[in-house]
This record gives structure tokens, C-alpha cells and sequence, in this order.
DNA sequence: AATTTATGTGACTATAGAGTCAATTAATTA
DNA sequence: TAATTAATTGACTCTATAGTCACATAAATT
């Protein structure tokens, strides 16, 4: 059934392997998931993933930079209204709440650096470091314009942020709704503090 | 060199390969470590490992039930001296940063419990469930004594919680003495709050 | 010293899964 | 309709590693 060039764009096809690829190294971890598995749930055969990635490895690598690309084209408007501090926080904590909690969008994040870094040479690092940096740089407008508590320990509180929310798909269940729902509710956390309140 | 049973406790052993095994699995994966190289590190040959656990399987069991003793034992004693909730819940989490840290003592909490359910039954659920409750009581009794905020949504607050905690090892080097340190800043973050004072 | 038992080894087998390749099929183009 | 090209397959190879087993060695026990 259906084999040729018969699709319309060629790419498609692409990231259909893409998305399935990195459900089932998200879900399975990336020694565990098989290549059989995937191109079963591709309807198709192992060989012909080769056609799209030259090993194993380079799947991994094209998942994550899909991924990637996918987390730079949601934020990358982020400072264009002119919100203050607090509000660039929670939109920028909606997109990444909802990212997380897809296997595409969470594939760059969740997958370890150390066998990314193995395949590939700097992007992990970088990647990380760019996500890491926007949040820092909406920190510091959230204290600057008084939107944010001015003595935040910047360093505890990235860790402590990105810790909760890369948490997210292990509190909700996979493909649920309620992501973006469950991401204020952690932010929420994060913005009244548990000291009584005065 | 060394055969035999020479050593003062025969149990000793088995401690020695669990806690090696613990820091491979942890560090590399359940599916990336490989018997040969713990057994290696443990100047043995692997099928000496057998005499210890009769599969890898049951090897990842022992070391995660082990790393789950090593917590009950030190949280047992959480609520005998009667301190308010909020001083509870820094000692919980000074204990929880170091055992976080600690290749053998995060065991149970970073390996998939996917992977441990198919050789256990019950245990990982159950497990995380204990912490999760020991957590639970924590937040019951300070908001019940004044000493946290009173409208805390329990189920994000302990979501977050452990969410950023349990990513303590990413954010600090392994062996590092600033566990406890650093788990004290994450802690800060949560007690203060991100929203400008008053 | 002889026996028993815990501990360990070298040399095997078995298997899963990655990667290769020549042959095949279908769409595209001429 | 013939030629070209993209996509796919079945049938391989190769390798890493889990697991087995008969035998060896050293300590404890008698």
C-alpha cells in the first residue's frame, strides 16, 4: 500500500517521522525506543528511516532541533507589546507550560544532553542557554519595572521555575488539555510565595 | 587478587555493587549502563554479579529499594521534635537536597518508574506516593499552625516542589558539598515568592 | 588435613536492534 | 510509453550485552 512519491509536499513526511520519533524517545527514553516501533506507527519499515535520518542518532538530533525551532517561533514575540516584567512571565510560562507538555515541543528539553552532546557538538548547551537567558532577561524587567519582588535570588529561582515546569508531563497525563491550566496554577506557586501572607 | 569471603560483613558487598550500580544507572540510564562496566569499577567480573541479583532487573530493585530505605530512615524522625510546619518543611528539604544529590539516595526518585514497574509490581507507585504524602501532612500542619500561607493550592505547591528539587542534581555538580546549600536557596524562592513585597 | 560454602572466573550462548544493500514499486517527467 | 527519480522493502550483517554454566579458589568449619 501506498508507497512512491504520491504526497503533496515532500517535507510532510519528514515531520510526520519527526513526531512520531519523538514521542517515543520522549515516552521511552532514547536507548529504549526502537526504530521497528517507530516505523511500525509510521506504517512503514525500518529501512526506510534511513531515507530521512542517516542513524538513530541523527533522528534524535533532527527531533530536538525541530523542537527548538518550534519553542524560538512561540517566544520570539514575547517582548513585542509592551507588558511589564509579570505579564511576559506568565505568557512566556503558558507557551512553555503547552510546549512541555507535547512530545515534539518538550523533545529538546527532556532528552539528555550528554547522549545529544555525543551526536552533536555544541547545540544542547546553547539551546538550553538561550531558554535559560530569556528567562533571566524577563526576571530583570520584572524587577526593574516593580512588577516582580526586587530581591529575587535569580539563580535559585530560574532552577527553581524551570525545575517545576519541566515536571509538568509527569503531573498530567500526556496530550491533556489542561496544560496551559496546570502551568498558572505552578506559577501561581512561584508568585504568592508560602509565607502567610504581610 | 581478594577471592573468597574474607570480608568482616558479608553484606558489605552487596552494598559496595548497589551503591556503584545506583550512580551507573542514575548517571547513565537503566538502558546505557552496562554490567561490565559496574562490575569493572567494582574490580570484579560481571557474572559475579549474579551471586548479588539475578538480573539487571532485580539489580535497579535492590538499588531503588535501598535508596528508599536511606529516605525513610532519615525522615523518620521529621515530626518528633514539635516544630511549626514551616521549619519542618526546611528540614525535609535540607534532607531531601542531600539525598537528591546523592547517586544512591535519588535512586528510587529518577529512575522511570516505567521501566521498575515491569519488574516490580507495586513499589514505585507506592513509593512516590509516601514522599508525596510526607509533603502533604508537611503543608497540613504548617498551614494549620500559621506558619505557611493558608490558601496554598496543595496539589501545584507540591507538584513545584518536587519538581524543583528533584532537578537539583542538574543544577549543581555531582559530589558537590553545596547540596544542602543550594536546596536551602531553591526553598527561599518558594517561601518568598516572586511578587513585590507587601 | 578434609569438607563445605561463598565468591569469583573464562568461555560460552542467545538475542535484540542498528545499519547496509540490491532489488522493487510508484509517481514524475520527457 | 519510456526514462528518471523518490520512496520503500526483504533479506542480510554486525555488534553489544544480557544471561548461563562448568570449573576454580579461598575462607570457614569440621
Amino acid at each position: 500500500m501506498g508507497r512512491g512519491r504520491g504526497r503533496p509536499r515532500i517535507e510532510k513526511r519528514l515531520e510526520d517521522i519527526i513526531e512520531v520519533a519523538a514521542a517515543h524517545f520522549c515516552q521511552r527514553g532514547f536507548a529504549e525506543a526502537t526504530l521497528e516501533d517507530i516505523a511500525l506507527e509510521l506504517g512503514m519499515t525500518r529501512p526506510a528511516l534511513y531515507h530521512y535520518a542517516a542513524s538513530k542518532e541523527e533522528l534524535l538530533m533532527k527531533c530536538c532541533d525541530w523542537s527548538f525551532e518550534q519553542y524560538i517561533e512561540k517566544t520570539q514575540n514575547l517582548f513585542v507589546e509592551k507588558l511589564n516584567g509579570k505579564e511576559i512571565l506568565k505568557k512566556f510560562f503558558l507557551i512553555y507550560s503547552e510546549l512541555v507538555c507535547d512530545d515534539v515541543g518538550r523533545c529538546f528539553i527532556s532528552l539528555s544532553a550528554r547522549r545529544r552532546e555525543a551526536a552533536n557538538q555544541a547545540s544542547p548547551g546553547k539551546q538550553m542557554r538561550a531558554v535559560n537567558s530569556t528567562l533571566s532577561q524577563i526576571l530583570d524587567q520584572g524587577i526593574a519595572d516593580g512588577s516582580l519582588a526586587g530581591c529575587v535570588d535569580k539563580k535559585a529561582t530560574i532552577a527553581a521555575l524551570f525545575g517545576a515546569f519541566n515536571s509538568l508531563p509527569t503531573i498530567i497525563k500526556p496530550k491533556s488539555k489542561s496544560a496551559g491550566a496546570m502551568g498558572a496554577r505552578l506559577l501561581s506557586v512561584f508568585l504568592d510565595g508560602l509565607a502567610p501572607g504581610q
